[in-house]
Order: C-alpha cells, then structure tokens, then sequence
RNA sequence: GGGGCGGUAGCUCAAUUGGGAGAGCACUAGCUUUGCAAGCUAGGGGUUGCCGGUUCGAUCCCGGUCCGCUCCA
C-alpha cells in the first residue's frame, strides 16, 4: 500500500517523537515576524536559529529543548535563493516546501543521526539500499579541516565503500554566514533511475551531477566548529541539524518521476482543471499547458500559506515577493490554461482541506485569504488591461519590431515582464528589441541603486558572535527582575561595548558627542525594548559620592535599552566623567517617562479587551506600540470602525478605568495559563515557558484556580512581560486619536491615555465651540474662518470623535459658502448680461468696445455672449475693471468676417492689455488678456479703438 | 530607499504652442410607448488630489506633498 503524503509526513514525525525522544514544534510562520533580516522561512532551523547562536532567552521554552522534530512551511522567493523563475519548468522547483528535519541541540550527534536516518529510510519506509549513496566531508586543508572520517566510518557499518563519497566545502561544509557556528555536512542520495538505466552507468557517478532522478533527498548537518575572525574553534556544544524536503522523499516513497506527480499536488491540479475547464495535467515538461499547472499549483499554495501567516501584497519587501509570485501565477493561468478573471481565489479551499489538518492555522480565516487573492487578482486584470492597450499601440507604432523604450516601459510602468511582451509580439508576428530592453533595465538598476544610500544603522546592536564573547568574558545575562517596579538601584559594569568591541573603560573628554556606547551590568531596573514596550531611559551615575575616578562626577546618558540574548544593553553617551568595568553604579530611570509608558500598556491591554467586545473574536492583535507620548495598536479587521463602534470601543475602556481593577501579573506555565478562558494572545508569537499572565481584575491565582469560569471573558487576561499600572484608576482618562488601515485586513489604532489625553479633550471642545460661532456668521465671512479651522485641523490633536464630528459640521459649512459663491456668481452674470444687452441694442457699430464693473472672467464671457447674440456682425471687447484688487480683465469676440479683414481677437486684446500693463492671447475667433494698472485703463480702450480703426479702414 | 506612470462629474475616460472643462454610462424631471426593452427632450452634478510658484490668465509649466499603480534595491 502505497503512503499518502500526510501520513509520509506523520510518520517522520512519529519516528522522531515517539522512537528517538524528540519533541514536536509546529512548524513556525512562513513569515518571520521577529527576523527582520529574513524574507520568509526558508529553512527547518530558521525557528532554532537563535538556539545555534547562543542567544535563546535562559529558562524560556527554546532554551529548554535538547531535541525536537517537525515539517516545517518554508518558501523560496525574492531573497538569496529565489527559485521563483525555475518554478513550472521542471519536476522539483517549488516557491513554497515543507522542510522535514529533526535536530539535536547539544545533545546526540553524528552517531544517532546516521543510524536513525538509516533506520527510517530503509528500514521504516523500505527504501532500495542499493538505490541510496551518503557523502561526507573530504576536508579542505586551506582552511586546517580534516575530512569527516568519523561520518565516513560510521556509514560504512550501513553502505559498502563504493557508494560513500567524498564532497567538497561547497557540497558538505555549512556555514550560516560569515561568521558563527558551521560544520561538515553529509548528503543522502536517492538514484530514481530504471533497473536497465543503473546497470548501464553506476549512480556514484551521477550524485551531485545534476541529473533528474539522482537526487539528494536528506541533508545531515554536524555543527561542530564556531568560526571567528581569529578561525575555527571547536563548539562545546554541538549541534544536529537536518533537512529532508517532504515533496521530493514523497515522489521517491511514491516511485514517481516528478514532484507534481505525487498526491501533494494531483488534488491541486484537479481543482484547476475544474476552475479552468483545461484539459487535464499531461505531465510534460516543455508543454506550456502542463508549465501553467505547475506554476500555478505551486503559487496557490505559497499564497494559500503565506496570507495565513499574515503576509499582505503589496509594493515593497516581501509582499512585494507576493504579488509577484501571485501575478505569475495569473498569467500562466489566465493565458495557457483559459482560466477566468478571477481563479486563484477559488484554489484556497482546496489547499485548506489537504493540507489543514497538519496545518490548523489554514483553516482560520481561508475566506480572508481567498478575498485578498481574489482582490489582487482583479486589480492586475485592471493593469494588463491598461498594458494591452499600450501594447496595442507600440505594435502600431513598431512596425515589425517592439522598440526597446516601448518593451521597456510596458515592463517598468505596467508590470509587463519582457518574456510576455515577447509572447504578445511574436503572436503578431513581430518581435522585440530585447538588447536595448536589457540595457535600459541596466540603467535603471544603476540609477535605483546610486539613489539607496541607505542611513548608517546608529543603533547599537550585538550579535551572536558578541553574546558569545560577552558569555566567555564570564558574564552573566543581565538579571531584570527590578525592571518592573523601576525604582532606583545599584548594580556593577561587567563591560562596555562601542559597537566594534569591548572596552576597559570610556572617558568623556575621549570621546566625540555621537559617540554612543552599550553598558552591560550584573542587574538592572531598566526595561529592555519588548513586545512593543519601548525601552526605558535614564542616567547612570556612581554609587559612592564625588565618583570614583577623578573631581568630576561621572554620568551617562541611557537614550534606549535593549536586550540582546540575554544581556541588556543600556545605550546613551557618557556625558562627563569616566566609566569603567567594575565600577558601582546607581540607577535611575526617568520616571515620569515611565509612568506614561505604564498608563499606555495597561490602556492597551483595556484596548485590547474592548476591540473584542465590540468587533468579535477576529479583532486579533496584530502588533503594538507602547511609546511614552501615544499608544498604537493594529489588528485584523476588513474595513474601518463606524463611529459608533469606536465610541463603543472609547467607553468601553474608560468604563474599566472608572472601575479602578487592580492589575495582577504572575509568572506561570505556559500550557495552565493557555487554558484560561477568554485568555488574548498575539498571533504567530512564540511565548516562553512558563509565561508571564497580566490580568486586570481578577487574580491570576483566581483565574488558574478555575480556568473554565465563563466570566473571565469579560475581563483582560494577556501574556505580556511589560510594565503595567497598579490599577486602572491611575490611567486617567482615555481617547481615541484616529483609526486607518496599515495593510489590507490591518487596521490601527491611535489612542492618548492621562493627561495628554485631557489635553486633547478640551482641544476637542474649543474647536466645537468655534464651529458653533462659524456656523452663525455670515456667508461671506465664512471662507476666510473655515480656511483657518481647516489650517489648524492638521496639527490639532483631538479625539477621533471630535474630528470626524467637526468634519462634518466643515462639509455642511463648505456646502452652505459654495451655495452662496454660486448664487454671487450667477447674480453678477445676470446683472452683466442685463448691462450688456442694453448695450448691444444702443448701438450698431462693427466694434464695440465698452468697460464693465468689476467681475470676475466668467460674468464677462457672458456678457460678451450676450453682446454677440444681438450683434453678431460686430467684433466686441469688454473690459472689467476692479480697482480694490488691480486688476483688468479683458476679453472680446470677432466674427469671421472682420477676422477676414485682419482683425484678430488675439492681437487685439494684446495691444489693450499691453497699453495697461499685462498680457494677452488667444485664437482669432475668442480671446482674453488682462492687465494691472486699472487706472490705464482709458489708455486700453484707446489702444483697443486704434488697433481695431486700423484695420476696418 | 531610488526611478517610471497616473489622480478631471457618482463610474469609465477626453481635453496641445497656457486662452470659455467635455463625452458615454448613471441620476432627476418631462414626453413617447398597451406593457417591457428602449427612445426623445431638458436638467442637476466639478475646489481638475492638496499646498505653493511662474503668468494678464494654469487641468496643462515648475517645486513640494498625499494617494494609487509599477519597476528596481
């Protein structure tokens, strides 16, 4: 009986947990929230990378594991290694894998992971052990590294000789990066061909040679060295790190030739095939249709995983990625596979149902994701529409070839990437000047980087390599037990770091005002920058009076506060005096800084409780920040609050202040406090063991004590190793500042706490009473009072309620002043028309020339129509006179007639606009022009008289 | 972070040396038709994203800014 791939997956872990003590990790998001440095998960040990490092935080769960097993959602795209561009092409490239891996921290080695991998392959699975080959290192003498005979002899109580090969640094050395732990490897390969095929030509030959059906299927790491900048040092702790890709050992346990063979894939092609009405999946490589499958099975469920990890499309990093790949993805369909405008959408629930029950986070909110998809889908058939009709009009223009400017802007404008550009021409019969598109791209590429001069990172940071140092300089993680009452206390300088290195001590005559420095001590009261808190700040200053070195009192500065594996690092500038390890400090934090902070996370907790009161369990928090002048808070909703919920929200949370509920916090573990009822906990956040629980209201006795209590949900229980208030009293007051959208499906939340939030009530109430007293004055002062509102509105901050309230009494204000300037106009254009008809029928003359009151363009046009209707056989010219702004407007009309006899409106109305110092213009028919000096004006119906005699006579 | 393109009526979009902001659809009213689909006539609807500059005059030119699309890093 063949395996499934759910139950393949199932049994490498069961192997690990149940047969080898490992415990299971699900698998992490494919989104790292917490590495910056990471687009997406692209490998099994990106969740223990912190454990490889040395930098897991003491006594929390991570640090607890000695071995641990999963499948873990990886995806492939953008970053180093982009196989975006290989996927559909052949049988293995995929954006999105799973990662099948067990690992050892410190704990069993190369022995037990040979054995095991052995025993699962052949013995569990039954896999042909003629068909595998293991490599290991042959060592590189450069570098001082011996081959890995230990590997070597311990596959050979398995493999004969002939079928264990040595590799080189680039097949079986690892190495994280520059620097940090790294250590042979040794590769299991898989010969896939026909019995016929391997008697003909011996695998050996063909591992890690490229070939299709010879694949490396496991990869084990031996972490054993820590390289430095002085060279490889053994680790005293070494570690196993392993990575079996799911998709490829299905194919092989499946006897496959393809990936996209196995039943990962078949029920994704089906679904395609429905949505599509495309015959069905053939298999073969080149056929375009069978390309199209791939690509788009493959991006359905990286977009499927990746929107469920809370990744968003969008224009830049790795929703930038995204909408690539999902754009990729909707070409191919929509032009090999017929698909409709919309498709992609419609794969979710099928990913959902085969891959859900491993992965319970799918089945959430697929309808979120799919809508998302759905929404990009009909935003790019929007652009290739604009693209196509630009297409359509470079073809025109081309002739037989797409100019490479044309090739390039429908690539850098539209999103037309050349291959298709290429596609659409050859299906005219044209082609496309790729070597000027390549060298256009080049430019930009060039220009795009010149102008990424990126600000030098002035925060100080330390890395792994530190830590380690720091932790072989025999210094302890700093010991922040006194960070949560903040009140002032003594500790010791274990070092001193100035971003490069460690120093004995630090002068401030000896260093320059931008200079900053990172003070590590024994204990601390500081808060280190966490789970949206900001870190605190503060001064250091010498226990013992008059300091210890020197007349002058030494101080440093503390402007931020960070933790770093461990060790908290207390960044600022030393301000006077010398610094030195060893020295007796005493520590003060600025308080009145920290209160704010304080009111600010407790009000966001209350904030928190009352989104879900108001909008239901899907309000999750989606991140935080807890500053001391404002409080931010984002979470998962598809559209904006209406004002009565954020009044709801806002009265809600001052409701729990009035109440003045003690707030309770207490460190327990993880698995009794996850059973508390009604119990917020960010999403895709890895909490340590045993966690910490901030309860408003209740106890945490009381809450674990009868977890079940169905009214625990009508109070706030979160995890949270933050700062907090004693009792809601002591924040005040509360109000919402404003409410946007920050990514699709994420919305955030301004608030203001205490008195600042007073402040910005009371700012709320003036500007009421002054829309009051706008609204009673008259209508031709109002644009003048409501510009200034308007002007001030911007920097003004006030309640959200406030604003949107003023907002409209604004609208209604604007609406009555533009009634009343239409009214004004349509009166002053009646009365001109009124004064011109009388005009026109005193006189008969061919041109008629006649100064006007004052009005603005429009009233004199008019007029001018009005004149022309009864005399449409005289050029005529009206000129408004306004003295207050100086200004003339002139404007005239000529028949074809007198035009023919050279008289041009255009020329007209200069020669008038010049003789009162300005300007004008115009076709020969209608022109205007106006002037500065009204007081010339006489002199302009002169000039104008003149101009005209001369050429009627 | 840098570059390209765009933002005009409720919607889709026009508007050239800088010179009177339009069309189609939608909307309202009237007419026509046995009814429907529609047709005819009239009308309402605009801060040309926002701010500043140049100019007698800016949807148009220049600078800034916001938003959207797009490419690159």
């Amino acid at each position: 009986m063949t395996p499934t791939g759910p139950q393949i997956r199932q049994q490498f872990i069961d192997f690990f947990v149940e047969k080898c003590g490992h415990t299971f990790v699900p698998s992490s998001p494919t989104i790292p929230h917490d590495d910056p440095t990471l687009l997406f998960a692209n490998a099994g040990m990106n969740q223990f990378k912190p454990l490889f490092l040395g930098q897991a935080a003491p006594g929390g769960a991570l640090a607890k594991l000695k071995r641990a097993a999963n499948s873990q959602k990886c995806i492939r795209a953008g970053g180093k290694h982009n196989d975006l561009d290989d996927v559909g092409k052949d049988t293995y490239h995929h954006t999105f894998f799973e990662m099948l891996g067990n690992w050892s921290f410190g704990d069993y080695f190369k022995k037990e992971a040979i054995d095991w991998a052995w025993e699962l392959l052949t013995k569990v699975w039954k896999i042909d052990p003629e068909r595998l080959y293991a490599t290991y290192f042959e060592g590189e003498k450069g570098q001082g590294l011996e081959p890995d005979r230990e590997a070597y002899e311990l596959w050979s109580r398995h493999l004969p000789a002939g079928r264990i090969l040595p590799g080189n640094m680039k097949d079986n050395f690892w190495e994280m990066g520059d620097t940090g732990p790294c250590g042979p490897c040794s590769e299991i390969h898989y010969d896939g061909r026909t019995d016929a095929q391997r008697a003909a030509e011996p695998g050996w030959k063909l591992v890690n040679a490229g070939h299709a059906d010879v694949i490396e299927i496991w990869n084990l790491v031996f972490i054993q060295f820590n390289r430095t900048e002085a060279g490889l040092r053994p680790l005293p702790a070494k570690h196993v790190d392993t990575g079996m890709g799911l998709e490829r050992l299905v194919r092989v346990l499946q006897k496959k030739n393809s990936n996209y063979d196995t039943d990962l894939f078949t029920p994704i092609f089906d679904r395609i095939r429905k949505i599509t009405g495309a015959p069905a999946y053939a298999g073969h490589m080149t056929d375009k249709r069978d390309v199209a499958y791939r690509v788009v099975a493959d991006h359905a469920r990286t977009l499927t995983f990746a929107l469920t990890d809370g990744a968003v499309p969008g224009n830049e990093g790795r929703g930038y990625v995204l909408r690539r790949i999902l754009r990729r993805a909707y070409r191919y369909g929509r032009q090999y596979l017929g698909a409709p405008e919309t498709f992609l959408c419609e794969i979710v629930p099928t990913i959902v149902e085969h891959f859900g029950a491993f992965f319970p986070e799918l089945k959430k909110d697929p309808a979120r994701v799919a809508a998302i998809i759905r929404d990009e889908e009909e935003s790019f058939g929007r652009t290739l529409d604009r693209g196509n009709a630009l297409f359509a009009e470079a073809a025109q223009r081309g002739g037989k070839v797409i100019s490479a400017d044309d090739a390039f802007k429908l690539h850098d404008t539209y999103g037309f990437p050349v291959d298709l550009t290429q596609i659409m021409a050859e299906e005219r019969g044209m082609t496309v000047d790729v070597a000027g598109y390549e060298r256009l791209m080049a430019e930009a590429k060039t220009r795009s980087r010149m102008g990424g001069k990126a600000g030098a990172a002035d925060d100080l940071t330390l890395s792994g390599d530190e830590v380690a140092k720091l932790r072989h300089m025999t210094v302890d993680p700093t010991d922040d037990v006194d960070k949560f009452h903040g009140r002032p206390i003594k500790a010791r300088v274990e070092a001193i770091w100035n971003g490069d290195d460690f120093d004995q001590s630090i002068e401030a005559a000896a260093t320059r005002p931008t200079d900053r420095f990172g003070v590590v001590l024994n204990k601390t009261n500081y808060y280190a920058e966490m789970g949206g808190q900001v870190g605190d700040t503060g001064t250091l200053r010498h226990a013992a009076a008059g300091g210890a070195h020197g007349a002058k009192p030494m101080e440093f500065n503390v402007e931020a506060t960070r933790s770093f594996g461990g060790y908290v690092l207390h960044i600022g500038r030393i301000e006077s005096g010398r610094l030195a390890v060893g020295d007796d400090l005493r520590l003060e934090i600025d308080d009145k800084r920290r209160t704010t902070i304080v009111a600010n996370h407790t009000a966001t907790h209350l904030l928190n409780l009352a989104l879900r009161d108001v909008l239901g369990e899907g309000a999750d928090q989606r991140g935080s920040l807890v500053a001391p002048d404002r409080l931010r808070f984002d979470f998962a909703a598809g559209h904006a609050m209406d004002e009565g919920q954020a009044a709801r929200v806002e009265s809600a949370v001052r409701e729990r202040i009035a109440r003045n509920l003690a707030v309770h916090s207490a460190v327990v573990p993880l698995e009794q406090a996850r059973k508390v009822r009604g119990l917020r906990a960010v999403f895709g956040e890895a909490y340590p063991d045993p966690v910490r629980v901030v309860s408003i209201g209740p106890a945490v006795e009381e809450l674990l004590a009868n977890p079940d209590d169905p009214r625990w949900a009508g109070y706030s229980v979160e995890f949270c190793g933050g700062t907090h208030v004693g009792a809601t009293g002591d924040i005040g007051e509360f109000v919402l500042l404003s409410e946007e959208a920050v990514a699709k499906g994420v919305r955030r939340l301004s608030a203001l706490p205490g008195v600042p939030a007073k402040a910005a009530n009371e700012a709320g109430h003036r500007l009421m009473e002054r829309l009051r007293a706008a609204a009673l004055r008259a209508d031709h002062e109002l644009g003048a009072e409501v510009g200034d509102i308007l002007g001030s509105m911007e920097t003004l901050t006030i309640p959200a309620s406030a604003r949107h309230s003023a907002q409209r009494q604004i609208a209604a204000l604007q609406e009555r002043m533009k009634s009343a300037q239409k009214q004004q106009a349509a009166e002053g254009r009646a009365r001109a028309v009124e004064l011109a008809r009388t005009l026109a029928d005193r006189t008969t003359d061919p041109v008629i020339i006649a100064r006007m009151p004052a009005g603005d363009r429009d009233s004199l046009l008019a007029a001018l129509d009005a004149v022309r209707a009864k005399r449409d056989q005289s050029a005529v010219m009206l000129l408004g006179v306004d003295v207050e702004s100086k200004k003339v407007t002139i404007v005239a009309g000529v028949p074809q007639s007198l035009v023919g006899r050279g008289l041009k409106a255009g020329e007209w109305v200069k020669a008038a606009s010049e003789a009162c110092g300005g300007k004008g213009g115009g076709r020969p028919d209608s022109a205007q022009g106006g002037g500065t000096q009204p007081e010339r004006v006489d002199e302009a119906v002169r000039a104008a008289t003149d101009y005209a005699a001369s050429k009627m006579s």
